[in-house]
DNA sequence: GCCTTGATTGAACGATCAATCAAGTCGCTT
DNA sequence: AAGCGACTTGATTGATCGTTCAATCAAGGC
């Protein structure tokens, strides 16, 4: 494995554990077992690995996030669910402590260069687009006048909340209460969609 | 003002501009005129600065937040988008830099020592048990069915899920979106509580 | 076999960090 | 007025931070 991609990955690890911030150059380099030099030839600076990490992030989300979670799921909304669930088995493996990699940084950082926020928000960009594909492949359970896009940032926000409360009180039941609501939430919708249908 | 309140009011503004890691101690100093000296006579390190923040906000909740966000709002269901308006003026006058001082630092402390997260918790407990309270308020417009303790918090994910968008995007609409996203949730339970009602 | 190139090494730098401490000031009690 | 405890002062500590750099190395072209 090389040098750059030794680097982004115990970046990766490192910054999901601890933090952007509390996470040393240090501390990078003994687990990626680089040396000091190494790691400035290949990255201007500290600030440039993050950008690395955020940029391996949004190019793995298929193979590392969607793909595995939707294995064997085939209905669109459930798939929803399932993306849902696998965050929670996240939760449940880290003790409570998981935090989701793109949130945890994006409220940790309060003042990202432009580049740094632009690739944040590209990361939750296409989180929500794999969702909104979803939910223009149900119809017959989304009514027709809802904005799918809104409806798939209300899922991402859903996501984040509940990993936060989950992860401050340590426990996962409010995660699962979360998922909960918003299952209600998808019911109802579905409801209203047949009555829409019904109506025409 | 005497030490102690100086230097909380001072670290409480710079967690929240800068987060907790990224604010020194002499940050603190300096903002809240006091020598170091003092400060570590008041208290014993950085992170207990940190639990008297937590320990003001959570004590500060009522008169710094719910009681100038309800003024003049008397519906129990209105209190809670008129929170969550507030959020959004917060969000407006910091041009899309706000983040809540809680869920920040909830996501940028990666290990917290129990008090610590214990604090976190009873800041976000107490924020739920407030919108809880509104919609015990409301029995005709919310199912007796319904969880009102996981709505609140379910009211909550939205806040924080919202301002972490509208923060990352640098854009109030994703914040927008998702109250609106809950007002229609809102308006399907009221619809479902008039349909039990009138079934009974 | 020499030279170029790009990657690697690890000691070292100055800055900044949280925290300490001896010396001093002030108000209150006796 | 003297003494005492609470509080303040600011220089100082050692550790750690992100970063730099001269030196070394391996491999390919000529």
């Amino acid at each position: 494995m090389d040098t750059r991609t030794r680097i982004v990955i115990a970046a990766m690890e490192l910054f999901w554990e601890k933090g952007f911030n509390s996470t040393s150059v240090s501390d990078i380099l003994s687990r990626s077992q680089v040396n000091s030099g190494s790691l400035y030839h290949v990255f201007p600076g500290k600030q440039d690995v993050l950008i690395g990490v955020l940029e391996a992030l949004r190019d793995g989300i298929w193979d590392m996030l969607l793909s595995p979670a939707w294995e064997g799921v085939d209905d669109p909304i459930e798939k929803i669910f399932a993306l849902l669930a696998r965050y929670r088995r996240s939760i449940v493996e880290t003790d409570c402590t998981y935090g989701c990699p793109i949130g945890s940084l994006a409220l940790e950082l309060h003042e990202p260069d432009p580049k740094v926020r632009a690739l944040l928000a590209q990361n939750f960009t296409n989180w929500t687009a794999a969702i909104a594909e979803c939910l223009e492949a149900a119809p017959e359970r989304v009514p027709a006048d809802v904005d799918k896009a809104a409806l798939a940032e209300f899922v991402l926000t859903a996501m984040e909340g509940g990993v936060m409360q989950a992860r401050t009180h340590r426990d996962v039941a409010y995660f699962d209460r979360v998922v909960a609501m918003l299952r209600a939430h998808f019911d109802m919708l579905a409801v209203k969609a047949r009555g829409d249908l019904a109506a025409a």
